[in-house]
RNA sequence: GGCGCGUUCGUCUAGCGGCCUAGGACGCCGCCCUCUCAAGGCGGAGAUCACGGGUUCAAAUCCCGUACGCGCCA
């Protein structure tokens, strides 16, 4: 039989988009795309202290700009604003939502009926007093109130109350994981969970049964954190009688360390690998390559070509460190793969900041001569600005090659050479300039990097006679003359 | 502490009993190209496949144990 898969991501608005949530949500994505199936948006929104609307926007944002686009689930309109109650037959699609709300009351309430369930009365200070009581050894819920008798329970009358699971003690519990294969646990072990607080909220664990089951989930894929939850929720899906999903465990995503990444690493989040300067393809193609290859170990995945590959199979079980390194060598691949027209659509946000004013019909040729050696898109405004604005000039530069014996006079001398060609253009800049060395009898580099630092403020730039076509004949005689005063010691 | 998961170059990984003197990628090193920086081309170093036992004619690959790491519960 084959039924039509159904996946789902499930973020709690509690902080923005975790790289690791990130991959999450990818391989959910993938999964759906390659085996011809849905991918469901799930808000988790059960904390109602920390979860926050602006989180959620967070959220939406970084997985909309990293394409991993949902079939169901919370829609965003035009203007931005996010409706969460969203789209598609098995909303509304957050929990905090009162009709889900009913869901998981409803279905508590069968289970308390059914004796799959019971009210407890102990409080925080009890449990916490008989456990210490029970010594080192006692672990988890003492099972108080499943043992209360008929009489006990009417005399709590209507004292608050939490609902908890009771648990199966006997036997095992098998889950079937499509990347770890079975993973079977006692029972004994499993807690009577909460599976409503005394607030008459669900807790996470159930109403992530409940609406998984309400929405047709058939594939639950997640971090490998929850792994050890999974019994105990498949065994509140057969105390109701539903079709258990199949489980898929992803690893953990570590710093270089070996430790959960955390911002102590650096950028932990989607949005701030965007502010970075990282294109959205570039994260995508990286996080899919943390924990999953295909059998040619393929590294670069053009466009539609990563949901094509993708493959349960190739899945890693072990956990994996994130590499900036390669994650950075990653970005100048593709965009070295951009047109300059592109580059410039990207890198907008990202010039628009910068200190300095530009057109698109100017910075557009600069982007074509730099094009190959962009690795992240702030790298654009960062190598260009010197054509826009002042020169800033860099003193280790300056102090290496125009601090230096006899190149005060290497520029006073080229300077009229320069003033006097009437035609200002790469090839003729290169002839003319080259002649000069030959005629002076001095080796190329010696004329060439005191002019580069003269005009741009640092030895490393575009090649040298584009350069200096684009920046024009003034500005560079300039531009020489004010280098020669501030660091050649040349009179004013 | 209990339970669970994991363990191939520094890092991401290929490998699913013989093709492995362990392949690719990032990074690193060297050379070439060259006006700098990149990019590109070529080459190199780098893994006794965590360790110890089995099974087998043959194991990175199968089984058992140990160690270490991580997760969950407490």
């Amino acid at each position: 039989m084959s039924e039509t898969i159904r996946v789902r991501f499930a973020p709690s608005p509690t902080g923005s988009l975790h790289i690791g949530g990130a991959r999450t949500a990818l391989f959910n994505w993938l999964f759906a795309k390659r085996y011809g199936g849905s991918y469901i948006l799930r808000i988790e929104d059960t904390d109602e202290v920390r979860s926050t609307p602006e989180t959620v926007d967070q959220i939406l944002d970084s997985l909309s700009w990293l394409g991993l686009n949902w079939d169901e689930g919370p829609t965003v309109s035009e203007d931005g604003s996010v409706d969460l109650i969203g789209s598609g037959d098995f909303g509304p699609y957050h929990q905090m939502a009162p009709e889900r709300r009913e869901h998981y009351e409803k279905f508590a309430e069968q289970l308390l009926e059914e004796g799959k369930a019971y009210r407890c009365w102990c409080t925080m200070e009890e449990l916490a007093l008989r456990r210490a009581a029970a010594g080192p050894e006692a672990r988890g819920y003492d099972g108080f109130c499943r043992k209360l008798s008929d009489d006990a329970i009417k005399a709590n009358g209507e004292k608050p109350y939490s609902i908890r699971f009771a648990m199966p003690k006997e036997g095992a519990t098998s889950v079937e994981d499509v990347i770890h294969g079975n993973v079977s646990f006692e029972n004994s072990l499993l807690q009577d969970l909460v599976i409503q607080k005394t607030t008459g909220g669900p807790t996470y664990n159930f109403a992530c049964v409940v609406d998984d089951h309400l929405m047709g989930i058939t594939h639950v894929i997640r971090g490998d954190d929850h792994l050890s939850n999974t019994p105990s929720q498949v065994q509140m899906f057969q105390a109701f009688g539903w079709k258990v999903p199949k489980f898929g465990h992803l690893s953990m995503i570590h710093g270089p360390d070996g430790k959960k990444l955390s911002k102590r690493h650096g950028a932990a989040s989607a949005a701030e690998y965007r502010e970075l300067g990282y294109l959205p393809e570039t994260v995508r193609n990286y996080l899919a390559l943390l924990g999953w290859s295909n059998s040619q170990s393929q590294q670069i995945f053009a466009e539609g070509e990563l949901e094509k590959s993708f493959s349960i199979e190739g899945i890693q079980k072990s956990p994996a460190r994130f590499d900036q390194e390669k994650l950075l060598w990653m970005n100048g691949e593709y965009l070295r793969k951009k047109t300059p027209e592109q580059l410039l659509a990207f890198a907008k946000p990202f010039l628009d900041k910068a200190d300095f004013e530009y057109t698109d019909e100017a910075i557009l040729p600069l982007i074509l001569m730099e094009h190959d050696k962009f690795h992240l898109l702030t790298d654009i405004p960062k190598r260009l600005d010197f054509f826009f604005r002042d020169v800033e000039y860099d003193e280790k530069s300056t102090n290496k090659v125009l601090k230096k014996e006899g190149v005060d006079a290497i520029l006073e001398a080229i300077e009229p050479v320069l003033a006097g060609l009437n035609e200002w253009t790469e090839p003729k800049l290169e002839e003319t300039i080259r002649a000069f060395a030959v005629e002076k009898d001095l080796k190329m580099g010696k004329v060439f990097h005191p002019i580069r630092v003269s005009v741009s403020g640092r030895t490393d730039g575009p090649t040298l006679f584009g350069m200096l076509e684009f920046l024009g004949k003034d500005r560079v005689i300039a531009r020489i003359q004010d280098a020669r005063k501030r660091f050649c010691g040349a009179a004013a």
